[in-house]
DNA sequence: ATAATTTCCAAAATTGTGTATAGTAGTCAT
DNA sequence: ATGACTACTATACACAATTTTGGAAATTAT
């Protein structure tokens, strides 16, 4: 993004200040009579923030300003995001099909960040108690289709989903549960589908 | 809030949706172009939208219909918060005192629930173990004074903030650990800060 | 039934508004 | 030092936009 002057900073703020308090924006002439000056004078601010791409004009309309980068310092807007709940998962569909889904949650960053793709899934049983996640619990899972050794991931065998300890071996991928009463998973052709991001327990 | 009619309710959708896409309302005549008739005729509406409480105008002003009531069907928008992260304890501090203070997250429904109050914390040691509660995780405390027996609460003691199992007994009250290793504690002056509300660990 | 409200039209009056013309002057990089 | 950009004044024009004038017909409430 290219920098602009302090004056055209000043016109920026200006004309977004004036949105927030009148929901609509202002024109040339009351930018002009706000700042005293002339109105060609606001007309080459606003060309110059139109061609270093802050705002939009539409050519000959009223108040057509349109802020599109607001340099105003604020709070910066939080990452959100609905993710998609799955449900009981249906023999021979994709993981994500319509099928499977039970709603969404709607998460904020740092639980979830920009550019990664997650889903829910509700825990069932009780193999990874002694990592404390237990049945009920909410598992938030980014999606990805590795995993690095000791990793807490979401494996699909053979139309099941489960949430186990991942673990690279020889010949084989050990799926190590969390509970000495279960015995792990040996397997040559397991799909990793996510890693487990978070765990969200509601009382 | 006085009914519209349904001629006045296609003007107000316009209005909202032309906002939505250009960032600035129509002028009179833009409305009146787009449904076919006279600028009479949409001031007529804007007039009764306005008395109605529907819309602002400024007079003579470009552009200057503020929609006050959409009346556009929408998701519904959902409760979200941002809740204050305590973190270490200052001696003879409020609780929730800047000195406490560590930062906010946020959280939407249905984690947080609108009208109530919450905090967050970060657990420490081990004394909550067999409940899932690991060193690290992130307790969303919901505020409150009494809690029921077996709820997992916040309480302060001494100064000290602990997080465990609440039972009321004959003359006082015990505090118990989810830790073989961990003796309960038994004290008369507790002070209940909140009570468990989710917990949330990030790996 | 009668009043009040709503909806609409055409045309004119009055302001509002974007854009253009014609300059002056300063800064900055090449 | 020369071009590119910035910033500004003052005035003018043309079209845009709100508002007004003066109706008429349909609907809704009392």
């Amino acid at each position: 993004m290219k920098e602009i002057t302090q004056v055209q900073k000043d016109v920026l703020n200006y004309i977004g200040d004036f949105i927030d308090e009148n929901a609509f924006p202002p024109t040339v002439r009351e930018i002009s009579e706000h700042f005293g000056k002339s109105i060609r004078a606001v007309q080459d601010n606003l060309l110059a923030l139109q061609k270093k791409g802050y705002i939009s004009l539409v050519q000959k309309k009223s108040r057509s300003i349109r802020i599109l980068v607001d340099d105003r310092e604020k709070e910066p807007k939080l990452f959100m995001d609905k993710v998609p709940m799955l449900g009981t998962i249906a023999a021979g569909k994709p993981l994500l099909s319509e099928e499977n889904l039970d709603g969404y949650v709607t998460l904020t960053e740092p639980f979830i960040r920009p550019g990664k793709s997650y889903f829910a899934l509700r825990v069932r049983g009780q193999s990874m108690i002694n990592a404390g996640i237990l049945e009920g619990d909410l598992a938030i899972v980014e999606q990805c289709s590795t995993a690095v050794d000791g990793q807490i991931v979401v494996a699909v065998l053979d139309d099941a989903i489960t949430l186990k300890r991942y673990f690279k071996e020889a010949n084989r991928v050990r799926l190590q549960p969390e509970n000495p009463a279960f015995n792990p998973i040996y397997c040559t052709d397991v799909r990793i589908v996510g890693t487990l991001a978070n765990l969200l327990r509601t009382y």
